[in-house]
DNA sequence: ATAGGGTTAG
């Protein structure tokens, strides 16, 4: 009978199931059941039986066919509860959770009252989505039903407040549910510990072991360990690496993974970089996600090579960059390490792989273009972006501001304003440089105050930026009243002050404020010493600079670097030790670079040393004279020598290496706006005057005894055509021009992107003294102070 | 669980 009915089962199947049913042969009945379920169309369309439909709707979903499931959906008439919470769960993923809250809001059109079941599905789409309207309106639903105190309806409530960042609401919720499970604690402290609410945080967790007795497991532990991490609270992140290992929390591999993930980036961010490695060897298994955990961690404590190295082992492994985060992880390593290459192929598999909108990846790619100097192509990424957001921009005008481009900065963030965008703390810690970059006091001025109306006004890194700009826009006055107003103070800002008094020759007020630092129990790091040298180097302090070289290693214990190397022996070259100089090189540990004989060779320049220039300029091109700044050095060497053939010919090798020499440029700020001039300039409106001004001016102290020394001149030239050359310097120029233009109570700030020459230096003094008027120049090394005849650097340079 | 832009020195 069976066979027969199997091979009718097409036609007579509902009566065959009926059959079964009342001769209570149930399991021929479920076989002939899951028989009919392969059969198309349906056959019991007598019946018209949502059961089978439903089966086979279940079918669809477990095999992840959704258009499919869709699809029959469609086909039943009447869809009972049970079929939506069935579609409505398969779309709860965040990908489909548009149309999950579509489906909900055709069963209340439909007149399905929702049960305990929908309400948690429908509520987790409105936690992925972070939808606090929906989630408001399931929750009155909920009511609505007399479902909301369900244990599982409940949490779900609580999750989407924590999602949706109302967290009061959250435990309002979490205050009044009749029972609470693992789950709920757990939603309550990810929402403590997002919110960085540390205190209240481990008093839930204190509470749910000692009132719930529940103990921490994996998620509990994944939301936690952040929370450490970025309080820095590495003592109790070692207690719950404790408690893992003791409660054997890695057995589970999944959970293995995120909580040795977790583990380990609390261990990278709270600087203790063995530890991180140490649970990343041990870990049973990893995925991309602790891959790129602790390469951030290696790159954030910028131990560069080492990343790298990480970095390679990954992709030897087989395992690639995938998601979002991920691929913003690596790019930051890129750019912190400056390979391009690899941030060009991440580009390439991002635009391949779809991840191309995604906006924090996009925000990364553009910065690592920026910081690789490649900013050309940073503008054309940023054009490209389908949306950009406050980052983008920000990521624009540090980029601009990176690459010397500062005026063009001011337009992006005037764009930006255009376009609705808000600047926020880092947008402007990004713009204010722009100003310092310039001496723009005016604009500094303006973006001091934007910074007050906006309320970040005592935030430390902004704080930051405003001392360095005050420091180059020659108001060192003023960035110590934004130091001494800081609520509190980094490494930064300490750092930034000190190099401050530095460029404005005030060594003393530099070491005074470094004591300072150090009885406030500040560490000084490596930076700090590279201000403190360079600002006893602009003031003539050659002893205390060798004594703090001295200190940093011995007491400080800081390894000098490189670039300590640079200042020391910037510091006894410029002091005119220029035999003890070169000796100190070739003292060093490490084999000095070009930028080291550059420091020792400009220093020949300047004190008419050729025999040592010609023995440094030797070494220089043996290294290869990287950058503009060694060529001109050298080729200035032998101009002031006389030898122009020699000159010409390192002026050859320059260009064909593809050296551009930036051309002198100085600037003047007059009423807030900046006017620029270039060496021999007539493009200025006021071309004629400016020039009538600075040869009345060039007459007079000519009779007052002043000599063009024609040795700064570079070019072999008949004399009266050097002496032209010299006249017609920018940084002249610029100042001819702020007498014009300025009262004669008021102070002239010229700011020159190279260093001012001597020639230029002596007519400047000669100025201040026939027009009696206070001249400030800063030039690409330090501020030069002129009043009556007299200039506050012992010598030009 | 990783997660975008920013401040200092040369």
């Amino acid at each position: 009978m069976l066979a027969a009915a199997r091979l009718d089962a097409t036609k007579n199947g509902a009566f065959l199931l009926l059959l079964f049913h009342f001769h209570r042969r149930h399991h021929d009945a479920r076989r002939l059941f899951s028989t009919a379920v392969c059969l198309r169309p349906p056959p019991f369309e007598s019946i018209k039986d949502q059961a089978l439909l439903l089966v086979q709707l279940q079918g669809h979903i477990a095999r992840g066919h959704l258009s499919r499931a869709r699809h029959l959906f469609d086909q039943i008439p009447t869809p009972d509860v049970r079929a939506y919470n069935d579609l409505i769960r398969a779309y709860s993923s965040p990908v489909a959770a548009a149309d999950a809250l579509h489906l909900y809001r055709r069963m209340l059109l439909q007149r399905v009252a929702p049960n305990n079941y929908t309400f948690p599905f429908a509520l987790k789409v409105c936690s992925a989505l972070a939808d606090l309207h929906c989630g408001r309106a399931i929750h009155c639903h909920a009511i609505h039903a007399g479902l909301h105190a369900d244990l599982f309806v409940s949490t779900a409530l609580l999750d989407m407040y924590v999602k949706c960042d109302f967290l009061h609401d959250a435990a309002h919720i979490f205050a009044t549910m009749p029972a609470r499970d693992l789950v709920a604690w757990n939603a309550m402290l990810a929402g403590y510990a997002h919110h960085a609410m540390y205190h209240h945080a481990l008093a839930h967790l204190l509470r749910m072991q000692a009132q719930a007795r529940l103990r921490p497991n994996a998620s509990t532990l994944v939301s936690l360990l952040p929370l450490l991490a970025q309080q820095g609270a590495l003592d109790q992140g070692t207690c719950v690496h404790a408690y893992c290992i003791r409660v054997c929390l890695d057995h589970k591999v999944t959970d293995g993974v995120l909580v040795g993930t977790a583990l380990l980036d609390m261990y990278a961010k709270c600087g203790s970089l063995v530890y991180a490695r140490r649970v990343f060897d041990d870990m049973p298994a990893r995925n991309e996600v602790t891959w790129s955990a602790l390469i951030s961690g290696f790159v954030l404590c910028g131990r560069m090579t080492q990343a790298f190295i990480l970095f390679k082992d990954m992709l030897a492994k087989g395992l690639r960059f995938h998601s979002p985060a991920s691929v913003a992880c690596a790019l930051r390593a890129c750019a912190n390490l400056d390979d391009v290459r690899m941030g060009e192929q991440l580009h390439a598999l991002l635009a391949k792989s779809g991840v191309h909108a995604d906006l924090t990846a996009g925000n990364s790619l553009l910065s690592m273009y920026a910081k690789a100097g490649l900013i050309d192509q940073a503008i054309a990424f940023f054009h490209e972006m389908a949306d950009k957001n406050n980052v983008s921009y920000s990521a624009l005008v540090s980029g601009y501001v990176q690459n010397g481009r500062a005026e063009e900065a001011f337009l992006v963030f005037k764009k930006m304003q255009a376009c609705n965008v808000d600047p926020d703390a880092a947008t402007m810690v990004s713009l204010i440089p722009a100003c310092s970059h310039l001496a723009a006091l005016q604009h500094g001025r303006c973006s001091h105050g934007s910074v007050i109306v906006r309320g970040l006004a005592s935030e430390t890194s902004i704080c930051n930026a405003l001392i360095d700009m005050y420091a180059k826009c020659g108001r060192i006055d003023l960035s110590r009243q934004v130091f001494d107003m800081m609520p509190s103070w980094d490494i930064v800002s300490w750092n930034t002050m000190i190099a401050g008094y530095g460029i404005h020759g005030l060594g003393k007020e530099a070491t005074t404020l470094f004591l300072d630092m150090n009885n406030r129990g500040f560490a000084p790091d490596g930076v700090t010493f590279i201000s403190i040298i360079s600002s006893c180097s602009h003031s003539g302090l050659v002893t205390e600079g060798k004594h703090w070289f001295h200190e940093m290693a011995s007491r400080y214990g800081i390894t000098p670097r490189m670039e300590h190397y640079n200042c020391m022996v910037d510091l006894l070259a410029r002091g005119g030790f220029l035999d003890e100089a070169y000796q100190f090189i070739q003292s060093m540990p490490l084999t000095a670079d070009v930028r080291v004989w550059g420091a020792l060779l400009a220093a020949c320049r300047v004190h008419k040393n050729i025999d040592l220039g010609k023995r440094v300029s030797r070494m220089i091109q043996e290294l290869g004279p990287e950058g503009t700044g060694n060529f001109v050095l050298l080729s200035n060497i032998y101009s002031a020598a006389g030898r122009f053939d020699e000159a010409a010919e390192v002026r050859i090798i320059q260009k064909v290496k593809g050296f551009k020499k930036s051309p002198g440029c100085s600037w003047i700020e007059i009423n807030g706006s900046l006017h620029a001039f270039v060496g021999g300039d007539q493009r200025h409106l006021q071309s004629s005057e400016i020039y009538r001004e600075l040869d009345n001016i060039l007459l007079g102290i000519k009779k007052l005894g002043y000599q063009p020394d024609t040795t700064f001149v570079l070019q072999d030239l008949e004399e009266e055509e050097k002496e032209k050359a010299l006249i017609y310097h920018s940084e002249k120029i610029a100042i001819a021009f702020g007498i014009l233009s300025l009262s004669e109570d008021k102070t002239i700030f010229v700011t020159k992107n190279l260093r001012v020459c001597g020639d230029c230096h002596t007519v400047i003094k000669y100025i201040s003294l026939v027009k009696r008027r206070a001249i400030i120049v800063r030039d690409a090394n330090r501020f030069h102070h002129f009043k009556n005849g007299q200039c506050s650097c012992r010598d030009f340079w």
